[in-house]
DNA sequence: GTTTGTTTTTAGAATAAACTAAAAAAATTA
DNA sequence: TAATTTTTTTAGTTTATTCTAAAAACAAAC
């Protein structure tokens, strides 16, 4: 069965939906795929049809087995897109998404197996995201909390983000926070519950409770 | 201007027929780009309000300069992306139009000079043919001739070819001929006007008359 | 438990790109 | 030149995806 590029982003968003909130609804799905709620209704028809969403009327969708593993399948293309984008084309982790978005519709299992084995076979994308193998498989982020849940005197390295949007990442870029970068931290201001991090080198970084709800980080025993 | 997939086609396929035939005829493009000639017009019509083409009813499709232009970027694309595919994800050359043929209709310069860069501004795809540099120039193919002219005794090297199809492509494979490689025309038989090529090692090739239209050639003096 | 408000669906229409079949124009042949 | 063939265009449909506006269903609040 093949899906139009329009199909497929449907899928995707009803899979990011049911990991995020566990229900995909009409609107929220029209958010997502930049449709009026009128046009969703429509396409989770036909893609009920296809065999890939089981839904009925005021519901909400559930992908079936068949949807899951196309939208796991999308999500591997995207991510390793990304990671070519950034590792061998030097765009900046914030820049690739859009072009990700396209380059995800393009061929099939042959051209991204390649393209995972020139990459050596990443785990995890520029975002910190994991990779899903070419069974579909999703490993899980091990140990990864909101940086907000740290408490102080912890240490930690910063492994992912919430959110992923240009402008959020670009404002990490200016508080110099990247992947893999370890922190202590040194104390939460009660005033605006921002924190103050510090790195190995003992340079300091006040974090806004905004940030660190938005920034995944693994707990160091150190 | 935004043009779609299908319009980045017609543009690519009239300028291909303006280098090959001269003259791009209703017919040729709707071969080319598989769809009937009725539709063709359609888009010709489309494509002459938005000044990419020029075309007047019965007389045949010409590029204006912005036609050209996103013609010849269009052309970039896709062998900078044919060089990815066989240099980078190992494909064979007779596997990768198909995939470009997706591929080039993604994202915008900013794109393609850093895949340009990052593939060490290949002057030439797997097939032979020159890739337009960023500002649009085609550099020629100097010397090439077809195999099929060369004369006797004549040494050469083999540098591309007219057909690139999968089938050709394969049967080059099977002949062992490959981009590069040197040969001396030992004879030409008149029965079937096939010619034996001998290799530097002194292997020889028995290449058909039709073959030979085929494959281009630079003579070497020696 | 009505009323109010939100969400979803229906119904009908728009757009892009393709199609078929028939008419018109151009090119070719006799 | 007239007749025939080929090519192109016109006219009217089709398909996929989207839209708007109105109706229906659901959820919440008084």
């Amino acid at each position: 069965m093949l899906l139009s590029p329009s199909q497929e982003n449907y899928l995707k968003a009803i899979y990011k939906l049911q990991e995020d909130d566990g229900i995909a609804t009409n609107q929220a799905l029209a958010a997502i795929v930049e449709a009026t709620p009128a046009s969703v209704t429509n396409m989770l028809r036909k893609l009920t049809d296809t065999g890939f969403v089981e839904y009925e009327a005021y519901q909400g969708a559930t992908l079936t087995s068949a949807g899951r593993n196309q939208a796991v399948a999308l999500v591997r293309k995207h991510r390793l897109w990304e990671v070519f984008l950034v590792d061998k084309l030097q765009y900046d982790w914030d820049a690739v998404h859009a072009l990700a978005e396209e380059l995800e519709h393009i061929g099939g299992d042959e051209l991204i197996n390649r393209l995972d084995a020139f990459l050596g076979h990443p785990g995890f994308d520029p975002h910190g995201d994991p990779i899903p193998n070419a069974k579909g498989v999703v490993r899980a982020r091990q140990h990864a909390i909101a940086a907000s849940e740290a408490s102080v005197g912890g240490t930690f390295v910063v492994c992912g983000v919430k959110d992923s949007s240009s402008l959020f990442l670009q404002h990490l870029d200016k508080l110099n926070i990247a992947l893999g970068k370890a922190y202590t931290l040194k104390e939460c201001l009660e005033f605006d519950r921002s924190a103050v991090w510090t790195e190995q080198g003992g340079a300091l970084t006040n974090v806004s409770n905004e940030v660190a709800k938005n920034v995944l980080i693994q707990l160091t025993n150190e």
